[in-house]
Parts: structure tokens; sequence; C-alpha cells
DNA sequence: GAGGAGAAGTGGTATTGACCACTTGCCAAG
DNA sequence: CTTGGCAAGTGGTCAATACCACTTCTCCTC
């Protein structure tokens, strides 16, 4: 733990006792109290302040912000991912079977196409309502004895990392539009043809090793994702040849280029 | 323009001779060459890394990648979102009329029912294929005067900065799933109720003011969104491992993304 | 009472110096 | 020739200090 995950975390606490809208201790009364140098305090604010939680403004203060809503497209579980929209999540397993693998899951998985897998097909709620469904598929190598109580009350991450030992580190996400197919129109107690993200994802361990694919359908009429937009930073040698030159404000260099044509 | 900045741009200009996958000199010999603190070299190279353009590795150097492909969900251009993805970006303005604005539109864009507004359709190409159909609504108190010319050669953005004196800092994007509508099949030429994203924006000014409400439908079977996926900072008190990920071999990293379809 | 100048406090940037953790490659011991 | 350890170089973290730019509020002046 560095002294800069420690003072963020010290930071969060101070923060639960105070109201939205309302200033932390300064920079500086944090560098006291917390018996840490300014830099180390700023790296732990910096954090904060991406992370959503903190407003700065300049020779004023920094602010408590209420509760980001947009964080979208992060490696965030559906549980915490409903929180955050205000909704209880829930879980139903309607199915767990071990099969082969099949050509187009052996590429995404990167295993042979005669190993096992294990798949599980999960009901999402948010408010006792049906909010997406999700199949996994991953190698049975990796959870051996792995069963349908397992997924009851536990956080299937922090099931691999304490009974398997995985970890997991990265991942990559595609989002598509898809309408509802019967088996989903009828899980998800929709209309067929519903307008739905269709989400596919690959999770990848510590170790390096493809984990799981996962493919979710989230409806439409419930679920959309929100991100707040910053101008781009220069981004090639021609943009940053034009900010040079227009860059007479100094501070504000973002507004050339975006949308551009 | 800040040091920080203008070592980031000098370290900008030092990658550019040099191959996908060689080191950059240490952080200690820029700051020397460049006569700079580590610390602000340090931050110029947090940028870079953030932005995909360098890769670090402890104990070894900092490294030179490959362009980073995968990058939606930030304030950019059409233009540059499609050449990114590998396709020659195109438009035609469909429509520009001057409006009333309505109760729903004026809410989001926070004037008055009454403010007159303009409204331009256009349409959104792709190896001259049509993928987008596109609806600015703007107040014409902003841009009094424009028509459909302006559209033509110019980013609208730059044309709003330069005529106009208004300069983007941020925006808002909601995504959706859809189905097509019958113009918007017609328009891009697709079968009725193709599933498409819809894209709703709202644009903000450095002065704090709502610019313009876009709305966006994007063909599903031709677009679709990838994301990298990090584990979210710890949220609460509880505990944290995976420091960072490794990735000895460095290469691989950006192999991912947005395999062709 | 209204308005303006200035002080105090805040975040923003930058420097210098130090030590730690990790990687890499050299070199000596086996 | 192989192998282990060690040293040099790298990025990662942290401290103490300084000054700048901006905001806020007080207090003085009119």
């Amino acid at each position: 733990m560095t002294k800069q995950e420690e003072t963020r975390d010290r930071v969060l606490d101070l923060m639960e006792a105070l109201q939205v809208g309302t200033a932390i201790p300064s920079e500086r009364q944090l560098t006291s109290e917390l018996g840490v140098s300014r830099l180390t305090v700023r790296a732990a604010l910096d954090e904060l302040v991406r992370d959503g939680y903190l407003d700065r403004r300049h020779g004023s203060g920094t602010y408590v912000t209420e509760p980001k809503i947009a964080q979208p497209l992060t490696l965030t579980s559906f549980s915490d991912d409903m929180r955050r929209r205000g909704m209880t999540p829930g879980s139903r397993t309607l199915e767990l079977v071990v099969t082969s693998t099949g050509a187009r899951l052996a590429r995404r998985l990167a295993v042979s196409p005669e190993a096992r897998l294990v798949r599980v097909k999960r009901l999402r709620l948010a408010d006792d309502e049906p909010m997406a469904m999700e199949v996994l598929h991953i190698p049975e190598a990796f959870v051996p004895g792995l069963t349908k109580a397992d997924f009851e009350d536990h956080s299937f991450y922090e099931l691999l990392e304490e009974r398997y030992g995985i970890v997991i580190a990265s991942g990559t996400q595609s989002i598509e539009p898809t309408v509802t197919s019967e088996e989903e129109s009828e899980v998800l107690g929709v209309p067929l043809h519903t307008p739905a993200f269709l989400f596919e994802r690959t999770t990848v361990s510590e170790s390096g090793r493809i984990v799981e694919f996962v493919r979710s359908i989230y409806r439409g009429d419930r679920y959309r994702l929100v991100a707040d937009l910053t101008p781009q930073r220069s981004r090639n040698g021609r943009a940053r040849a034009s900010a040079g030159l227009k860059n007479r404000d100094g501070e504000r260099r973002a507004a050339l280029k975006f949308e551009g044509e």
C-alpha cells in the first residue's frame, strides 16, 4: 500500500462525513494532517477527481461532487453498475453445463477446440425486474468443480480470486445494437425484437491468460450508456501543429478539432 | 503554454523519428536534455501514456506503442473516428431549416420554447457508403446566417469558433440501441427496423452555454464500439489486489481491438 | 451604503534531491 | 559452457520548497 493509496483512502473516509457540495480540507491542510507531502496529496486527489468523487476549483477549494452516474465502460461488475444507477441488483442462474468448445469460441478463448468449457447462463435483475441475460464461457480447467450454487451469493470475480487464485487484470468489450431473439425476449419479459445492447467481453487474468468470454443482452428500454465527453488532447502531428499556432489562449487548447471534416 | 505541455510536444517530436517498439530516452536523460525537472517530464509522459502513445516498463524503459485504435466515447469527430477505423469519411447535407423549438428540445437546449432553431440533417458516409444520419439542433441566435454551404468543406466546430467565436468545451452523450425508422432506413439504405445505435449529444461551450443538441443514428451492421477495460480502483475501503497489469510482451497489447467483421 | 483595492487562502506548476523496485546484461564462479 | 549474483540503469514514489494564477472576503475609501 503506497502512501498515495493510503492518502486516497483516508480522504474517502473524510468525505463520508461531508455533504455533497461542501469543500474538503485544503491540500496544505491535508499535507500536515496526514503527514505526507503535498505532491502525494495531489496525486491522491488527482485520482479521486478522475474517478468523479471530487471537483477542483482553482483559487477556491476542492469539493465533494454528487456521485457520478456516467461511468460506463470500465471493468466493473453488474452489481456495482446497477447500484451506481440507483437500483438494487439481483441475479438468477438459469443453467450451468459443461460443453465442448467449438471453433468460434476456441478462437475467442485461445484454447483448443477440444477443451471442455463451462457455460453459465444467468438472468440479471435490477429492482427485481429483468435487466440482462448473460452467458459466460470459461475453460473448465480454470474452474474445476464449479457449481450453480457458487453463483448465488458471491461475486464471481471474487470467487475466481479466492478459490482459484485467478486475478482479473483487464479486458476488451465490444458493444453492438441488436434486437432480442425469441429466447431472450421470453427470459427478459419483453416483446420479440425489442432493441437491445449486445455486449461481448473477453477478460484477461494477471498472468495474461484469457479467462472468460461473456455475451450479454441488455434491455434497451431499461439500460443506456451515458458518457461525458472531453475534447481530445493532441492526437497526431497535424493537430499539434495547428494547436501550436492557435494556442494563444494557452490553457484551453481544446476546441479545435472534433467533429471535423 | 506550460512547460509540461511543451515537454509533451517535444517528446512527440522525438517520437516521430522512432520505430514502434523502440525506447525513448530515459526520464533522467529527458530531464537534462530538455532542461526541465523530472517531475515535469513524468507529468508529460503520463499524458502520453494515458493517450496511448507510450508504454512504460518498470526497470526497462518507456517505449513507443503502435497507434491506438480503440478509443471510443471521447469527444472526437466523425471524420477522425472513421479514419481511425480505416475508412474514408464523407458527408452530405440533406436539409437545413429554421424552425421553432418545441417543449422537448427547449428543455434540452435550455432555451425558450419560442426561440428559433436551426435544424440540419446530414448523412455521414464511410467509404462512400452510408454510415449514419445526424440531425443537429442549434439556437439560431448562436449562428445567424448559417447556410448549407457552410457544411460542405469546413469542420462545423471550427466554423463555430472562427465565425461565431464559440469554443466547445465539453459534452454529454447517451447511447441507446434502437431500430431504424422508415425515413432512416431509406436514407441509410438498410431494411426497415435494422438494429442501430441512437446517439444523443449535447455540447457545451467554454462560457457554459448549451450550443447544440445532436441526434445520430448509426447503422448497427457497420458500426460497433470497442472499449478496453481496466479494473476499477477500490471503491470503498475494501481490499485491493492486482497492482498493475503485467505486460511482459509489450507488443500484443494493442492487438486486440477491432477485428474486422 | 456602494464600490474597489488588497490580503489571505486555494489549487496549479515547477525544481531539486532522495530512495525504492524492477529489469537487464555483464562477469565471475562453478 | 552454464549459471548465479551483482551492478547499473530504468521507472515509481516521496519530501520539502517556491512561486504563480485565481477566488474570496474583508476592510477601507468614497
